[in-house]
DNA sequence: AAGTGGTCTAGACCACCGT
DNA sequence: CGGTGGTCTAGACCACTTG
């Protein structure tokens, strides 16, 4: 992180243009992917960054400034920079979209029912960068709104980075999905993509979500990602959207 | 806007604590509300508006860096800073979701085909902040992906701001339905909430986007906001999902 | 009181755009 | 070339949290 890194490079080959803070930034960045900080942990403080990168406080805070806005630290006046956590209850509703026609969101229940290590389809494969038979977890689990049945969900994690997951673990508590990625298999998800349709409900799924077969459902499917866009997880979830909804903000 | 408004507030009502890029922001604000700049226009350098509010860069940078991060205004280095517009073709897929499963986005072409005058049904009013009864102008029209008809909207508009929208200025050219309620209107979207549900397609919109009765269909409802958050769309959308999918990125 | 993030300043220089 | 936004500095003071 040498000063006027830029400046210096004065090669044929086209130079790497970045400012300080981006470089500041990518260090950080590159902190939270080799672990060094774990999540909820406080990141030394702006003045601390500022000494060890011989940098003024301001470019610091500017590299600190994008990683707040991209969920990657939470700033707290007065207490100090902290990494980003799922165990905290204002990032949960970030990953779950679905919320019931009348009233306010109530608290989700999970209820995993199935875990096993498959061969990877064609169609898992490519949505996590494997090869087709590449080992993967297959879970499968319902989602209850105040004791009514809304989301049958899929999923498929691969198998190197969640090796050892058990269906009792996943029954474990009250905690998230992904906060229990996040502390028992050390995998942060920090992005995902969805791709929304409508679709005919199968037996399995009607039954499972008490409608009848035919009926229309909303499926969702869902690559999460962790540092570096590193595909990790991949879902198909069918919600029943008879009396719930998903909510976007087309900000 | 003077300095140290804040303060000098030594009343004993709570004072109304806000930093100078704030307030800056604010009168930013209230200058787009007012129309004072219209869309694609560009607003005054930072430099000037610095000296205008007697503030230093930094502080008018700030409050900037927050508008462009609303997409109210956007930043180009060199040239200026410049008023959203939905002209722009950069701001143009940030309110439609709807992708080909194959393949790259291909333009859409709209096709409206009614446009009236009706009175607001309760759930329109509802929605638009009115009373049921007032008066709202009812459009509707199909979106053709490629030559597919893929999506059947209903749109309400609050008629006091839309009055003499006809049918055949929405036919005009191929300008997006806002970038024509910008321009021959002065009303900008500024925002959006979607809420989407799994239906069973009705004969009318069965018929319109060629499936069968009781295929199911995304819906999707929108109600888009100006500025101060008041609301003035409201759209019921169908959206077949047979070849195009609805995609939505989770930060 | 000490330490943290939050605001603000005044000035410097760079990168980009137009003429 | 002059004007614009983009980066960076060094230092000041404020607001909040904790001991």
């Amino acid at each position: 992180m040498t000063r006027d890194a830029n400046r210096s490079a004065t090669r044929a080959t086209a130079p790497t243009f970045s400012p300080l803070y981006r470089q500041i930034k990518d260090f950080l960045i590159g902190s939270l992917e080799r672990g060094e900080w774990g999540p909820g942990d406080a990141i030394p403080s702006e003045g601390e960054l500022a000494q060890r990168f011989n940098v003024s406080q301001g470019t610091v805070r500017k590299a600190i400034d994008e990683m707040a806005a991209e969920n990657l630290l939470v700033r707290r006046q007065g207490k100090g920079t902290f990494v980003s956590t799922h165990s905290d209850p204002r990032s949960f509703y970030r990953f779950l979209r679905l919320l019931p026609d009348d009233g306010v969101a109530v608290p989700s229940a999970s209820d995993p029912f199935y875990c096993e290590n498959v061969s990877a389809t064609p169609e898992v494969a490519a949505a996590l960068g494997l090869q087709p038979g590449d080992p993967v977890i297959h879970v499968k689990r319902l989602l209850r709104f105040a004791g009514e049945t809304v989301v049958f969900d899929q999923i498929y994690l691969a198998a190197d980075l969640f090796s050892g997951l058990t269906l009792e673990a996943l029954r474990g508590g009250e905690r998230s999905l992904y906060s229990l990625f996040e502390s028992d298999f050390g995998v942060r998800m920090i992005n995902a993509e969805e791709r929304l349709r409508a679709i005919a409900a199968d037996p399995e799924s009607a039954d499972l979500l008490g409608v009848a077969v035919g009926d229309p459902l909303l499926l969702v499917e869902r690559t999460a990602y962790t540092y570096g866009n590193k595909p990790v997880e991949w879902r198909r979830g069918l919600y029943c959207t008879r009396n719930h909804y998903y909510r976007n903000d087309l900000g």
